[in-house]
DNA sequence: AAATATTATCGTAATATTGCGATATTAAAT
DNA sequence: ATTTAATATCGCAATATTACGATAATATTT
């Protein structure tokens, strides 16, 4: 297997795993660490930044543009990443919206 | 390879990156919505609930409190699981300040 | 003690992810 | 047009994850 059965949740719950899963990763975090504190940057950048091969952080932007949280402008020979600051804070809220729930202690457990 | 190479990111980094990872499965986001519903749950429930065999859901159970996320008390011959609410609110506070921090939008993406 | 019920663990197969070298692609500079 | 520079994609090997049947462990019930 290692097949995750999606077809048996909700699409609210396939949607949150998918934003969580893509944040999973240490290099991605990084990435967006680095793109926000930078304002912008191009990928070579973060190949000195970073100790990985310029291929696997090409991969990573790959994944991190899937789910828009940044975009990619061609500039010249290079390209500027940018965080979409309009869907980083929409990822923040459907997340506030998960943990808001309100959780109720159950005697059980305490 | 597929082996992530933490040594080269910070803890922070790491840290961040392991509780996304625990969250990026719909089946731990359902068992935890579920468990937040119900107050409390043992594993059979989940069962029945959502579409998986009991040993993976206790698979999934592990993962999540492993990051602490959950905990579980012996009842009897099951066991009662429940959201441990003081973590749960500390995780979204460490998402919180990676997602505070301020977004400088750039002119080259807009 | 034997039977039953619930959960955990083991072993394994299928699929996914990570990482990187090699190579393509694209655009500027010469 | 050729060279150079930056990024993307391909192909592959190593490792991780997901899922589940079988079985072990634990505790209650009979």
């Amino acid at each position: 297997m290692g097949l995750t059965k999606s077809e048996i949740f909700t699409d609210e719950q396939n949607r949150l795993a998918s934003l969580f899963k893509v944040l999973g990763h240490p290099a991605r975090v990084a990435i967006l660490q680095y793109i926000i504190n930078q304002k912008a940057c191009i990928c070579n950048d973060l190949v000195d930044e970073l100790g990985l091969a310029q291929a696997t952080i090409s991969q990573h932007l790959k994944e991190l543009k899937n789910i828009g949280v940044i975009q990619g402008t061609i500039e010249g020979k290079s390209v500027c990443y940018c965080i979409d600051d309009k869907l980083w804070k929409q990822i923040q809220a459907e997340f506030n919206v998960f943990f808001n729930q309100e959780v109720k202690v159950n005697s059980c457990c305490s």
